[in-house]
DNA sequence: GGCCATTGTGTTATATTATAACGTAACTGA
DNA sequence: TCAGTTACGTTATAATATAACACAATGGCC
């Protein structure tokens, strides 16, 4: 029922992290079982790690996350950016152009656009259900073939505001 | 006339370079005039180098650009960023955030939401007249205060498709 | 199982993009 | 002309990302 609705995502909003996390990993795992694809222990620890944060990370502090986790191993970042690349052609993570970030996809597989507010107090992101925003439709009016778009508003968000106030 | 019409910009479309080039020029002088702002001669080198190029460039390129018109100097990068960010703090260029690269813009002065189409092959780079998109409406809606919006989408431009076709 | 082709991982080195920190020069207004 | 401010120049270094190559694991096929 809150399908319909309008869509803010879980960051900005309170909600069972753990659950959602799982939920996701899991959702993960399906999509790549259905599309015959790896989801290699790397790329798996590479994910949880975005999906254990909610927030953007940058390369480096998955690299960090991920040499914490395996103090053995000495991992150098080809490793993550692979890691990442897998993730993000496969529509689980995007990339926060606008921040060098990347962030677990809230509605993993759906092909949508992604959209995103940033709050540049709290750091938090919400993604919002793209529905095409109008340019989409300019754009192919044009006779420009769209195949990616970024769509990122940078800003304060309610909370922060308040506790600004 | 032109001016309620779809209004791609000169990316994409034949023009006269010069013209428009020189009308920019004096439409930044004219607005640093009126805002009491220093349009030195390191700004407008560097806002010259992005109108003559009408594509985005990287830092490294205006720098390269620089170096090469002053081949005495040994211009390093700080300098070049400062430039670029007062450019943009005063809406005469942008940040194609997606390419990690600068452009200069079409509209200077307005503070419409820029939106990009980058055409992936001939890398040229069409500025949108950005009317808001639902999604700053929505953002409004969740109490979140918008500060800076970043709409690039990416793909072929109908140009480019014809010649691969 | 043994073999090959493909895909993924690990490692080193290096490229590319961006900024910190600090001193000097130029302009602005009294 | 002086003080305050803004811009520029310089050095060093941080942060982000990739090239290139060797090795390992996996999957399909016989």
């Amino acid at each position: 029922m809150a399908r319909k609705t309008k869509s803010v995502d879980i960051a900005f909003r309170k909600h069972d992290h753990g659950r959602c996390q799982r939920q996701l990993l899991s959702e993960a795992r399906q999509l790549c079982e259905a599309r015959k694809l790896r989801l290699t222990s790397r790329r798996r620890q590479v994910l949880e790690i975005l999906l254990a944060s909610h927030q953007p990370m940058g390369a480096y502090d998955i690299l960090a996350e991920l040499n914490r986790a395996n103090p053995a191993a000495r991992i150098a970042p080809p490793i993550v950016y692979r890691a990442l690349d897998f993730l993000m052609s496969e529509g689980l993570i995007h990339r926060i152009e606008s921040r060098n970030a990347f962030i677990s996809c809230v509605h993993p597989g759906h092909q949508c656009t992604a959209q995103f507010l940033i709050c540049r107090d709290c750091e938090q992101v919400a993604e919002l259900e793209g529905r095409d925003p109008a340019l989409l439709v300019e754009a192919d009016n044009l006779g420009f073939a769209v195949d990616h778009s970024v769509v990122e508003i940078t800003g304060i968000c309610a909370q922060c505001q308040k506790h600004a106030g």
